[in-house]
DNA sequence: GCCGCGATGTATCGGACCGATACATCGCAC
DNA sequence: GTGCGATGTATCGGTCCGATACATCGCGGC
C-alpha cells in the first residue's frame, strides 16, 4: 500500500523523506493517522533496489529564487523512473481483493485522479461489495446474537452497523456519478458544520496536471 | 491489542483456537475482519510462556447442554488464569493513547462491561479528544489546501470528516449517558433500583446484555 | 459405496507497518 | 546565548496479516 501511495505521490514531483510523509498525510488523512517513517525509509530504500525511484541530487534549482528555508544538507530527494510509472499502472490494473479493504480502498481512491473509469467503477463495486457483506455480518450478530453479547458490545455492533450503511450509500453514489458522466463530487453528505461548500469546477473527471 | 482481547474473551469462558477466533470476529466484527491465525496462535503461546493462560485438556464434556458443536480431538483449550485476570484488569487500568486510536478504542471498548465506570468516561474522553483532533486536521486540509488536491481526494476527506463529525456525536452521546446513570445505550427503561458499581473481574457468570 | 466439499481445527512463514528512539541542523524568540 | 520546535534521516523490536499447509469430520450427491 505504502509502495503504491509512494509511486503516487512522486509522480506530482519530486520529494524527500520528510515532506513526502507531509503529504501522504495530508492525502491520506481520512484513512491513516500519519505514516510512520518505521515504514516509510524501509519502502523508499525497497523501491529505489527494485529501480521504481531514484536518488536526486539535492538540486539547487535552475538557479534563482528558493527562499532556501534550508540550505543544502543531508536531504535525499526521490524522483521516480520510468518503470516505476509502469509499476504504478500496473498496481492500479491489478487491484486485487487487497483493494477493497479500509486502508487499500482509501489509499486507491485518493488516486482515483490517475485511474481510468473503468477500473474506478471496478474498485467502487468491490469495495460496496465488501462492505455489503461487513454489513450483513453485522446485521446476523445484532439479530441471532445478540443475547449473548453485552450492551456495550452491542452498541459498538449498532455504530459500525450505521457506518456501514452509510459507506454503501456513499459508494451508491459516486458509482452513480461514475457512470454517467463523471466528477466525483456526491451531492452534500450534509451534516452540520458544512463551512465552505466550495466544489472547485476545475478538477476533470480524469487525470489531473502532468509534468513529465 | 490481541491479548487484551484474549484475555478478555477467556474469562468468559474456555475456548480453544478456532472458537476464540470466532468470538473474536463476532465481537469487534464492527472494528476489524477477522483475526488472522497468524497472529492468532503466536499471541497465545505468548500469553502461555508468560503464565496468564493455560492449556486446559480437552474437558470430557459437562454433561449436556452447549451445542457441544464437534466431537472432542486435537482440541487445545485455553484457560485464563488468576495472574492473567490480573494482567488484564492491569491493562484496563493503564489504558495508554493507544487506547485511542481506532482498533484499540473499539477493542476497549467491546470489553466495557468489564470496565469500571470511572475507566470508561476516560476512554470515551480520550477518544472523543483524538477524533476531535482528526477532524480539526480534515477541516484544515479541506480549507487550507483544498486547491492543491484533486476532487477525489477532497471527496475521500469530506467523507472522513462526515464520519468524524458523526463518531464525536455518537461519544457525546454515550459520554452523557455515562455520567448520568449508567446504561450504554441511548433509550433506558428508567427502571429505578441502585445504581450498580460496574461489575469487576470476580463475576464471569454474567455481562450478558441487561435489557434489549 | 464412495467422493468431494465445506466446516472444524492447529500451525508456520515472510512481509508490512507501527511506535519508540536516536541524532543532527536550522530559525526564532526570550 | 540558549533553549525549543520544526525539519530531516535512520534503525530496531514487535504486532499483526495473508498465504499456505495439513488433517479430521459430517453431509449430500451420484
Amino acid at each position: 500500500m505504502l509502495e503504491f501511495a509512494i509511486l503516487g505521490l512522486l509522480q506530482e514531483s519530486p520529494m524527500h523523506g520528510y515532506e513526502l510523509r507531509k503529504e501522504l498525510t495530508a492525502k491520506l488523512g481520512a484513512i491513516r493517522a500519519a505514516i510512520s517513517y518505521g515504514s516509510l525509509y524501509p519502502t523508499l530504500r525497497r523501491l529505489q533496489a527494485a529501480g521504481w525511484i531514484t536518488e536526486a541530487a539535492e538540486t539547487p534549482a535552475t538557479a534563482e529564487e528558493v527562499p532556501a528555508l534550508t540550505s543544502r544538507r543531508g536531504r535525499v530527494v526521490y524522483k521516480i523512473t520510468a518503470e516505476g510509472k509502469e509499476r504504478f499502472a500496473q498496481l492500479i490494473a491489478q487491484a486485487g481483493p487487497e483493494t477493497y479493504d479500509d486502508t487499500g480502498f482509501g489509499v486507491h481512491f485518493a488516486f482515483f485522479a490517475r485511474t481510468d473509469q473503468a477500473t474506478r467503477l471496478r474498485i467502487l463495486e468491490g469495495r460496496r461489495r465488501k462492505i455489503e457483506e461487513r454489513r450483513e455480518g453485522l446485521r446476523d450478530v445484532l439479530g441471532r446474537a445478540a443475547e449473548r453479547l453485552d450492551a456495550y458490545t452491542l452498541e459498538l455492533q449498532r455504530h459500525g452497523l450505521d457506518a456501514c450503511e452509510r459507506e454503501v450509500r456513499w459508494l451508491e453514489e459516486l458509482i452513480a456519478n461514475e457512470r454517467s458522466g463523471r466528477a466525483p463530487t456526491v451531492p452534500n453528505t450534509g451534516t452540520a458544520g458544512g463551512r465552505r461548500e466550495d466544489n472547485s469546477p476545475p478538477p476533470p473527471g480524469e487525470t489531473r496536471n502532468e509534468r513529465p
